[in-house]
DNA sequence: TCCAAATACTTTGACGTCCAAGTATTTGTT
DNA sequence: AACAAATACTTGGACGTCAAAGTATTTGGA
């Protein structure tokens, strides 16, 4: 099913046809969005073989950069900003995968660190090899496509609260 | 919950750091990521006074462009790139809403017809203004910040084979 | 004409996400 | 010291998505 034109202009040319407001903001909305949808098709197909999926991965990730190779549940969620109740969840499956064990945190009796295991170690490397493989599914974009999409959607993120540029290193 | 450093350079950094390849693909894919996430996020609040999602907004904004605002649920699935599973089920949902109705084929048996009703014509266009209302939840990136994620995602998109660029008309 | 293959949709099931509510523990105030 | 409020995580429920399998109908050849 290949169309021979740009849905995204068709749509446009609809919603200016019906006499609908902010076309080039619905535009750019369906374009992120439409982009979301090829990424993480190509990333999960590049992820499935080695039986993660890009949360489980992301997980794995984080933990694999800090010291211990441990974290509080809720910095889980916190830096990848995703729910308290995903994180659980993804939590559950690493670790009936071994790739993850839970363990009390020392001195917080509410908290709950997630430990990365040996085995989800070498899973996690094995991961960034195919992710880097597909080029985490933006091959078809330019460098120069690369780097206009990180500036367009810093302004986003930014706007959007993700995080505070701290005074001293505005760009 | 805001932190006060970009999330995606500090993973950048780690990525570098663990000597994993194609950070800069990494970084653009999080974006992308990160965007989806923020926008779905703001749209569906959009949406939810109106008693809508966006799937199920795209589907009657679909259907009140064509002629008799009727389209077979194959052709929907088509234009908006979903599974034909999760056109039955939004197809639903929207029949139990009272604002889309099934009609059989006149000529193909197989096929059904997803056929707008008054009041999801009326509902589609509460809807359009609530989204226009908040530029579809790009508010924060500029208009040229807009032109360059449509057309760096243009590439990709045209590299996913969503659609062939007839001749006639490359850019 | 006949029948295998293609097409159109639905059903079922595995996952994932979020929200809201529930439990346990710690913090901050009075 | 006492206790309400905040924090950390888990549970259960509503939804959404996709893949695979099932049913019905139409198409395209032999």
């Amino acid at each position: 099913m290949t169309l021979d034109f740009d849905p995204i202009d068709e749509a446009a040319a609809n919603w200016r046809g019906a006499g609908w407001a902010a076309v080039d903001a619905m535009t750019a909305a369906t374009s992120i969005t439409r982009a979301h949808q090829i990424l993480s098709g190509r990333i999960d197909a590049a992820l499935a073989p080695v039986g993660l999926n890009f949360s489980r991965f992301e997980v794995l990730a984080l933990l694999s950069f800090t010291r211990e190779g441990e974290l509080p549940l809720g910095k889980v969620g916190d830096r990848l900003q995703v729910h308290p109740a995903s994180v659980t969840n993804t939590v559950n499956r690493l670790e009936a995968d071994g790739l993850v064990a839970r363990k009390p945190h020392p001195t917080d009796r509410r908290t709950t660190l997630a430990v990365l295991t040996r085995a989800g170690r070498r899973r996690v490397e094995q991961a960034a090899v195919a992710l880097a493989e597909i080029e985490f599914g933006v091959a078809g974009l330019t460098g120069d496509g690369r780097r206009s999409v990180d500036a367009a959607i810093l302004e986003l993120r930014v706007a959007a609260g993700d995080f505070v540029v701290p005074p001293s290193q505005r760009r």
